[in-house]
DNA sequence: TATGAATGAGGGTTCATTCAT
DNA sequence: CATGAATGAACCCTCATTCAT
């Protein structure tokens, strides 16, 4: 009953729109091609999922699931860690979760979710406040610890700031390379990445810091 | 010849592709729903385009023209601006272009774009190397200003940093909001963010150069 | 082995097809929302009844042996009644089984009964032979009573006569009240409308009788 | 462009769907063998109807038009004819329309139009009000000069009736037969079933004038 | 007796594209 | 330069039915 193993339909369908969807996306996929390669009928993704957009959110829901598992947000630190190293474990962990993952249909998952993040379907708005918001709610709390008594605003800024550098790697996997030939994304450069983003967004803190003293 | 009269078949279609190809992407875009817009036989668009993906690219570039048209990167800058004006105007510039635009219609382009960033068409990664690459190679160029002797990998991370605070902007229209409630995109707002980015970005490049001199 | 228990899924299965098939006829229905309805599995419809069309078959008929018991064609009669007060009773009876449920599901059963009158399955023309024919054997007898003498093609047309009238309000109650506005089938006129069929009956067989005299 | 001529699609299609449609009526028919029969493409029906239901509503509007063109309800009458023989006029029309039609294809349609009578789809609706209720009012008025001074709901039940007696006939030519064996429907009869309804009709509003007299 | 899983056939509809005019 | 008609391929989905348990 649990889909958990591979023998059962539904988990065999989860894992080939998994690859089918990775691949071509929402719309350029087809229910055939995904049962074919899950050597199902062409009804079961209605029958065990509804639809294809039903089966295409159980991809992305599973997807994220186990990234955030793999490598999860606070990997590496303790409840009395600072601020700095709950950051740094932050950055990591999507960093990990974007750029270190060998497997290409991974990868290419990590591309739909961003599509997602820019258009989102119906099912994905619930998703979104289900496990994306604590998770940037997570990241505030880091900043605030950092600049303490920053408004609202400037601390959304911040995490944009912040964010938007880890993020733009993913967005950056495919043309980014094009543009910006120095960039290097290989699995061996996550940490380097990590640290520089680290002491960019430190140093941008800093000075937030400074100006609201000075 | 030109499609610049308003009178013409390819210009009202070019009008309505925008419109169309804005509110619903490539793929959910029909071009039966553009050619009514632009009370053009159907047939209109692979007449004057050749295909639907064709007058897609069109739209895409038409956008981007004259979105750098009219939000240039050097904007209020003069030939002997140092480096922080010339970034400054460079993020004011993306800024305006991606959130200070009333049109919804071209508030939706800049998604379609960024979804063109994530997974480029085979056209696009001709217009990619024509017109995104001199953009970034400006910004290295002010970014090797303020950083001299930065080595390639390093500049490349930096220029990616800037950016990606600045895109995600963009990426963060729809959901970001939802997740990051602080955040205020409104237009009144984009000289506020333009600041805040500017500092954020000078405090992270002080401390490269403190850390490089150290 | 009754379906008369409410807790067997054969008699459940049997009044959620009333209700479902009443409101979307043979084809409409699905046999999904029937066992959902009767909170029974989805193959239990084959498995009791063998098929979707057999289980329409034995709704018909239970909604048709119901209603006669309901609404016999002898109420309110004694065997020494004379063929008038039969007639009255036959008219009545028909009236309220099509127009005198409160039940809606009863109420659009009718109409099902009527599309197998235009149309037969396979399966109802054994129930016409059945229970239909003796209803108008017994008309038939009531009209030879009022008309001794008559030929088999006139008493035919004579029972066609009566009969279509009581039918069409049937048959004019979805489509028939929006042409005719002043006809009104509230249950209150039931008895109003019988004593008209009766009346315009009784004028016609009049004149038919005085015809044939003359 | 008229769709009156053989060689165009949309005609082909019509008189296609028209004998599909009623053989089969709107559920079992399918969109491709109407095509079939046209020789035409799958999309056809959907490019030039819309949809299947639209494509069955042309049909019967087809078949309705057709029948009314072919045997009017005031054939063989002069402005100067008194109601009576207006209203004869009236019933041989429609038991012409119904089953004076040697072409088993408009024998079935009339089928599907008393489907439609009994459980009329959305466009249907429409229909009704555009043709069906002018034919109800010019009955209407028929018996109105006949009955001078009779409310609308007796004129209505006095309408009902003659109609009730007339559309039988067409709702009888499957069942009806079986059940009433002396029923004899055949073309040649038309004309007597047409008196004979005259007669019973008249016998009734004859009673109808004397007891309200009396 | 009853069920949950799975299937296969088929259906309507969409849509970019083509072609004769 | 432009169009109306027509096409063919493909797609998602529905649904009655089957089968092992």
């Amino acid at each position: 009953m649990e889909p958990s193993q591979d023998c059962c339909t539904k988990a065999r369908l989860l894992r080939a729109g998994r690859k089918i969807f990775a691949e071509r996306g929402l719309k350029n996929a087809t229910i055939q091609e995904i049962c074919e390669l899950a050597q199902a009928n062409g009804a079961s993704v209605n029958y065990h999922f509804g639809s294809k957009e039903k089966l295409y959110a159980s991809v992305l829901e599973d997807y994220f699931m186990e990234a955030e598992r793999r490598h999860p947000r606070d990997r590496g630190i303790t409840p009395q860690s600072g601020p700095e190293d709950r950051l740094r474990a932050f950055i990591g962990s999507i960093l990990w979760q974007t750029l270190g993952d060998a497997d290409p249909v991974n990868e290419r998952l990590g591309k739909r979710f961003l599509q997602e993040l820019i258009e989102p379907s119906e099912t994905f708005v619930d998703f979104l406040e289900r496990h994306c918001r604590p998770k940037f709610d997570y990241l505030t709390g880091i900043v605030r610890e950092l600049l303490p008594g920053l408004d609202e605003a400037a601390s959304a800024r911040c995490v944009s700031s912040i964010f938007g550098q880890c993020v733009h790697f993913n967005l950056a996997k495919e043309t980014g390379i094009r543009v910006t030939p120095g960039l290097d994304l290989n699995e061996d450069n996550i940490e380097g990445i990590t640290d520089f983003i680290m002491d960019f967004s430190l140093g941008g803190i800093e000075r937030l810091r400074r100006l609201r003293r000075g």
